[in-house]
DNA sequence: ATCAGTTTTAGTCAACTTGACTATAACTAA
DNA sequence: TTAGTTATAGTCAAGTTGACTAAAACTGAT
């Protein structure tokens, strides 16, 4: 028996194609909030130019190319629609239920990213790619809120449990720094001696002989984070 | 432009057509050991009756159908091939590096699933289905030992935060059932009186007035517990 | 009946961690 | 010089953890 789908299948004939496969990624940085000043977490959509939900926002995201694995995809999509490369990329979950798109059946491989704020300063902007307030975002195309939902559990997570939050900060950070990534991330307010001696306590914390000048106050140390971010389990993309 | 895929495909038109898609399972059970007796951890594996690796023992697995979410296809898949119902379902990672298969580009979702006992002890057994020691398992087909590798990795991460434990265990357990639940898979020996203070401390073990007897011993009170599982983030299989 | 063997269960104690809080240090701007 | 600000160290009580002791409650053998 020969089964022949073509890419302009009408729908009858998408019912015996395979369901089709995408990636996509849910990008996170810290930009100062227009209100406060203090860093909250924002993320880049993209508008859709076509149906189905044309018009409305979506995570970035396309089509598996065949010589790339999922995280190549992942960071090449990433790079293609904003700019940007990612301090840390990480498979979240793919997403497979029967009626996520109305005109197909579409499996997505999403990934979450972060990206440290100079990295984000630089990320294209213009009509269709636009950045939005985590917290902010409307109604998106697709189960694309859903996604978004759990990717900002996971970083939470992700942050009480390890050593995520130094990937939105450069080499070189301040304490009450990685402080605020906390707060802006978890939305709580921190006591900073506290958080302070938690945070050094932490065997990958390396304190540096420099100091942060320039603030109108007491100038205070610079830190470096010296572990390295756990490789996924499937990330061997050549072998 | 039209492009046709077929299912007997040379290899040359397969680099065209989009990746497969394939859903696996690692599943767990504790069975006892037939040294110690002493429960441990146990998964059934399928041999591969076709190319490539044909012979070797592999994950079960088969293809997604039309109509079901990637967990349904998931249990199907699971009851299909050993005749389980799992007690605990979960994604578990998806695996699409380019050289997993050596015939074709195929992607794997994989779901990991604790099973009870009393379920274990029921699953079909054949000569092409068989339950094989976690940590004896031998040299698998495709990437299998390194997907086991990480599925037991996260088993222990769960373990040891959540309260996935009762999975392996019927309705009605005693403390000491579950501290071998969590000696059988982090493999360490536990203060039985410091570990029954923290399981006591979670709210969701409740006593009961009811005793195990038949223990050549004092009898043990007997424990429910009440928690419900954390849903998956894509499981509204009918919406 | 009694005793040894077994596991269950409660409790103690020191070491360590956490959260709330106080106080001092070191800078800038007025 | 002083007020304002953040950095940084330290204290203290409450809670948690790991190592350990001991009593309770059953069975099976003497």
């Amino acid at each position: 028996m020969i089964t022949v789908y073509t890419t302009s299948a009408n729908v009858a004939e998408r019912q015996f194609a395979p369901p089709s496969l995408a990636i996509s990624t849910v990008i996170f940085a810290l930009r100062p909030s227009e209100s406060s000043g203090r860093p909250t977490l924002w993320l880049p959509l993209v508008r859709r130019i076509r149906e189905p939900f044309k018009g409305l926002w979506a995570l970035p995201g396309g089509p598996l190319t065949h010589a790339e694995s999922l995280q190549d995809a992942a960071s090449r999509n990433l790079r293609e629609t904003t700019g940007l490369a990612p301090s840390y990329l990480e498979q979240l979950y793919a997403f497979g239920g029967v009626h996520r798109s109305p005109t197909q059946r579409v499996v997505s491989i999403v990934y979450w990213a972060l990206v440290q704020p100079t990295e984000a300063a630089l990320a294209d902007e213009s009509e269709n790619v636009r950045w939005f307030r985590a917290d902010k975002l409307g109604s998106l195309a697709f189960d694309h809120n859903g996604i978004v939902d759990y990717a900002l559990w996971r970083l939470r997570n992700k942050l009480a449990y390890g050593s995520i939050a130094y990937h939105f900060l450069g080499e070189y950070f301040t304490l009450a720094q990685v402080r605020e990534v906390y707060e802006a991330v978890l939305d709580t307010q921190l006591d900073p001696a506290n958080f302070r001696r938690q945070i050094k306590s932490t065997p990958e914390i390396e304190e540096t002989g420099e100091y942060l000048q320039g603030g109108k106050h007491r100038p205070p140390r610079l830190y470096r984070f010296t572990g390295r971010p756990g490789l996924d389990p499937d990330n061997r993309s050549t072998p």
